[in-house]
DNA sequence: TTTACTATTGCAATCGATTGCATGAATTTT
DNA sequence: AAAATTCATGCAATCGATTGCAATAGTAAA
C-alpha cells in the first residue's frame, strides 16, 4: 500500500515552498514556467493527486452539482443525465446523482445529503407528491443556485427548464381529432406536476377549439406505470360510451394499455387512436409504432447544467432568466393515424 | 445568506471546548448524556451542519461508494442502483454514480474521477470494449477494494457478483430446443464480456447435450442495440436456412428485432421461437410476450453494495470471497412456446 | 485521610491545500 | 547610480473536525 503524495512532499524535494508548489499546479501567472514545468513532472512522477478534500475545505467550494431525479430508468432521464455530464466534464465540475424513487420523503433525504456535501448547485425534477418546496430552502437561504427541469415547482425564483406542454398536449390532441377522434380519454400522472397539468391545459384547449365538450370523466390520473396502463384499459373495456382516442403522457404506460386493449379486442388505430409521450424507444417497438411526442432530453441536461455553470461562474445571472422553453415535436406514427381520415 | 455554523461557534456559546462538541454529536461515550443533549439541540437550533470536507480531511475516508456502470437507462441497472442505495443509505455511506456509455475511454476517465474523490470502494460492471484492468491498478495499489458485479474481469482478486450466465443460456437454449428448435441463432454482444461468452457456452451446452451441431454462422455478434435487433432481422430474411430459434442476449434488442421479423412476415412463436434476456419491462408489451431470463437486479445491488461495506468494515474480507453467484431463472410466455410442441 | 479510579472535559497538534502579504532579486526608468 | 517596477517565491495563517494525551473533579477503596 503506498503513502500518499502532498504537495509538502514534492515541495522538500525540489527545495521549494509548498505555497510555490500549489501555484504551479494551478497554473498561477506568478510561477516562472520553467519552474511549473519541473513541479509538473515532478508531481506526475510521484503519483501526486490533490487531496480534493483539503482544497475543499480551504476554497469553501467542492466543484460538484448535485441533481435530484425521480427515477433513473427511463430513456428520457438518462438522455438529461447523459447531456448534463457532457456539459458538467468539460468545465470540470462533478456529478452527484441521486434518485427521489417519485417520492418526496426520499427526495426530502437526498436534499439534506446534497445540502451536507455541500454542492454548488443543484438540479432538480420533482417526484410525483411533491407539494411544497421546504426542502429546498435551505439551499436558498445559502445562495447555493437551484434550478428544476422538466417537473418544476411554480412559486419558485430560479431558472426553470421547460417543453412547452401545454402547446404538447395542444398538438397531440389537435391530431386526434383531426383523424376524426370525438371523445378522447387524457390519462395522467398526478396533476399537482406542472408536465401533466399543462398537457391538459393543452387538451382542454384544443377541445375547446374544434368544438368539443370537456368532460371529467375523460380524464384519468393514475401513476401512469405500465400497470396503470393495463387498469386503464380494463376500465375502458367498462365504460358504457367507449373514447375513441387516448392521450397518454407516457409512452411506457400508452404502450402497455395499448397491448391490453388489444389484447380484448380493439383495434389500434381504428377503435382507438393513440398518442403517448416522450419518444421512448419502446414506441416504435410496440405494433402499430406509438404515435407521442419528442422531447429534447440531452438538450434539456445540457441547458440545464450550462445555464448553473454559468451562474457559478458569474457570466449569467440565475434569478434573472426566469424559464427557458426548450422545442418538442409531435411525431405521428401508424397508432393514431386513421385509414378513413383526412 | 447565512454565515455557516461551526463547532467552534456551538462551543463557545455553551462554553465547552470544540473537541468535546465534536465528541458529543460523533456521540463519544466519554461524554456527559446531559452535555451531549445539550449540544444536540444547540446544533440543531443553530442550523450546525458538519462540514465533511474537514471531517474527511482528517479522518482520511470519505464514506462514499462509487459506482460505474455502462449505461444507466437500463430496467436493470436501474434496479441494481435502487439496491445498492438501500444498503448504502442505511450504512451511512454515499454513492457516487458515473456512466461508461460503453467507452472504454469514459470508463477510464470516470475511474480517475473517482480515485481523486478518494472513494473509500469501487463497485463496477465494466463497459463493451474494455480490456484490461489497468485503470483500476491505483485503486489495487492503494487498497481500496474493488468489487465488480454482472460484467466481470477475468483475472482480477477481489470479489464478483455474477449470475450464472452458463446455466442461464443452457436453460434458455435448452427450452428452445424442447420446443422444436433446430436451428438456433444466438444473438450475442462482445464475447470479451463474461456475461455474453458464457452464455454461448451455455448454448454450445445445450446443443451438445441434445445432439444438435454448432455452427459458426449462427452466433451474430452485435452491439445488442435496437438498431442490431432490426439489422439482425435483415440478415436472417437474407439467410439460405433460416433459423427457428432465436436467443437473444438482450430484451430490448430481442423486442425490435421480433417486431421487425414479423414485419417482413415471420410468425412467431411459430417460425421462429425467442427467447431474450434480463426480463426488462418491455417483455410484457411486445405481442407475443418474451420469454426470458429474469435476473434479480435488485439483490445484485445489495449484495454487492453489503460486501463492500462489509468489507470496510473489517467484518469480511473480499480477498477470500472470490465470487458470489446469485440465482437466475428463465420465465417462459409466449413467443417460445409452439402449439405443436410437447 | 490518603491513594486509586473513573468520568468528563480541554489542549493542541494534525489533516493538505490555498492565499494575502511580504521579501528579495532582476530589470527598467529617470 | 539611484529609484521605481516587475518577477518569482516564501511565510504563516486559515479552512473545520478529529483525537492522543493530559488535567480536573468527583467517588470509591484502603
Amino acid at each position: 500500500m503506498e503513502k500518499e503524495i502532498t504537495i509538502y512532499d514534492i515541495a522538500k524535494l525540489l527545495n521549494l515552498s509548498p505555497a510555490t508548489v500549489s501555484r504551479a499546479l494551478n497554473d498561477h501567472p506568478a510561477i516562472n514556467s520553467n519552474t511549473k514545468s519541473v513541479i509538473a513532472a515532478k508531481a506526475k512522477e510521484m503519483g501526486y493527486r490533490s487531496n480534493t478534500f483539503a482544497s475543499n475545505l480551504r476554497r469553501q467550494r467542492t466543484d460538484t452539482i448535485g441533481v435530484i431525479v425521480p427515477r433513473l430508468n427511463s430513456h428520457f432521464m438518462s438522455t438529461v443525465l447523459a447531456g448534463m455530464e457532457k456539459v458538467v466534464n468539460k468545465s470540470s465540475y462533478n456529478l452527484i446523482i441521486s434518485q427521489s424513487l417519485e417520492s418526496v420523503k426520499k427526495e426530502i433525504a437526498n436534499a439534506k445529503t446534497m445540502f451536507n456535501s455541500r454542492v454548488d448547485g443543484l438540479l432538480v425534477s420533482v417526484a410525483y407528491d411533491t407539494d411544497n418546496t421546504d426542502h429546498f430552502d435551505a439551499f436558498v437561504k445559502r445562495g447555493i443556485p437551484l434550478l428544476f427541469f422538466d417537473r418544476v415547482l411554480e412559486h419558485k425564483q430560479g431558472t426553470s427548464i421547460i417543453i412547452d406542454n401545454t402547446k404538447a398536449g395542444y398538438e397531440a390532441v389537435s391530431h386526434l381529432i383531426e383523424q376524426g377522434c370525438r371523445r378522447i380519454l387524457y390519462i395522467t400522472g398526478n396533476l399537482k406536476r406542472n408536465v401533466y397539468a399543462d398537457r391538459l391545459k393543452g387538451y382542454r384547449l384544443a377541445l375547446l377549439e374544434h368544438g368539443l365538450p370537456y368532460l371529467d370523466e375523460l380524464v384519468m390520473v393514475t401513476d401512469l406505470s405500465q400497470e396503470a396502463g393495463i387498469e386503464a384499459a380494463r376500465l375502458i373495456q367498462r365504460m358504457d360510451k367507449k373514447p375513441d382516442g387516448l392521450f397518454i403522457a407516457n409512452d411506457l404506460c400508452a404502450v402497455s394499455c395499448m397491448s391490453a386493449l388489444r389484447k380484448n379486442g380493439f383495434s389500434i388505430p381504428d377503435d382507438i387512436a393513440v398518442v403517448g409521450f416522450n419518444n421512448d424507444p419502446v414506441s416504435v417497438v410496440i405494433e402499430p409504432n406509438l404515435t407521442t411526442i419528442d422531447y429534447p432530453g440531452e438538450k434539456m441536461g445540457e441547458i440545464a447544467a450550462q445555464s448553473l455553470i454559468n451562474h457559478l461562474n458569474g457570466s449569467l445571472d440565475i434569478q434573472n432568466t426566469n424559464t427557458i422553453i426548450l422545442h418538442s415535436e409531435l411525431l405521428i406514427r401508424q397508432s393514431s393515424v386513421k385509414k378513413g381520415a383526412n
